[in-house]
DNA sequence: GTACTATTGGCAATCATATGTCATTAGCAG
DNA sequence: CTGCTAATGACATATGATTGCCAATAGTAC
C-alpha cells in the first residue's frame, strides 16, 4: 500500500496551501480542476479526508455551513474567521479580543472558542 | 384561517420559554412530548417556522451543528453561547470581551459577531 | 517496458435534516 | 351540541452532504 504522488493530490494540496483562507470542497474541487480537468468531486473527498487523517490540514466550522479546510499549520497562530454575507467565502483575520474566561458560567470548564466575524469582505462591500 | 390554540403549540413554546437556553428540534420534541404525548417531529418543524415567523424565537447557529433556538427576548440583550463537548448542549452567557473591529482587515465591512465557546458545561465537567 | 496495484471518477447508495401529502383529530364560532 | 376547517401526525418524498462500489486509469518498482 505504497502511497503515490498522483496530479490530483498535488493540485489540491496546492490549491489549499495557496488560498490563504479556508476552501469548502465545493471551492477546492473549482480551484483544483483548473490544474486537472476532469478532477471529481469524489477525489476531493477523499484526498481531503487522507490530508485530515495526516494532519495536514484542519476542518474550519462556520454556524450554519459546510466545513471549510486550511493548512494546519495556518491554524497554529490563533486566529479567527470573517464571513462574508454576499460571496460567501470565509477569510482568516488575526488577533483575539481575549478575556474569554470571563464570560464563562460557574462549573463550567473553558476548553476553546470559535469568533466568527459576518460582514462584507473588501469585494462585496 | 383562524389561529387556534392547540396543546401541542402551547407545550412547544412553553418547553423553548422555561429552557433558558438554545434547544434543537430533537431537545423539543422530548421535552415537549412530556406534556403531548404522541407530539411529532413534524409538528415540531411546524410550530418552530412559525414561531420563527411571528418573530417569537430566533435561530442560534452554532459550527458544526444544526440551528437551536431560543426566546426573541432572551436574544435581545448582546450575549453568546457555550456548547458543551460531552452533552452536546448549549447554553447561553452573558457578556462580550468587544473590540470585534479591531480584527477585521481594511476594506472589510463588519455587521455581527458570534462567539462560541467549547468545553464541559457544570453537570459534565 | 512490464506488471502490480493504488488511485481515480462516475454513479448509486446512504445518512441526517427538512418538507409535502392527506386522512384523522380537535379547536372554536354559532 | 353541530359544523367547519385549522392543526396534527404517520408516511413518503425532497434535499444536501458524504460515502460505497467498481471498472478504468496511471504511479512505481523492477
Amino acid at each position: 500500500m505504497t502511497r503515490r504522488n498522483t496530479s490530483q493530490q498535488r493540485a489540491i494540496g496546492d490549491v489549499i496551501k495557496a488560498a490563504g483562507r479556508p476552501l469548502s470542497i465545493p471551492e477546492i474541487n473549482e480551484l483544483a480542476v483548473e490544474e486537472v480537468p476532469g478532477l471529481g468531486l469524489r477525489t476531493v473527498y477523499r484526498v481531503v479526508n487522507r490530508l485530515l487523517e495526516d494532519g495536514a490540514i484542519v476542518p474550519v466550522a462556520v454556524p450554519g455551513q459546510p466545513d471549510r479546510y486550511e493548512m494546519a499549520e495556518a491554524a497554529e497562530r490563533h486566529h479567527h474567521h470573517f464571513h462574508c454575507l454576499n460571496c460567501d467565502r470565509v477569510f482568516d483575520v488575526h488577533g483575539c479580543p481575549g478575556r474569554m474566561d470571563r464570560m464563562v458560567p460557574d462549573g463550567f470548564v473553558l476548553d476553546s472558542h470559535e469568533i466568527t466575524l459576518n460582514g462584507w469582505c473588501d469585494q462585496c462591500a
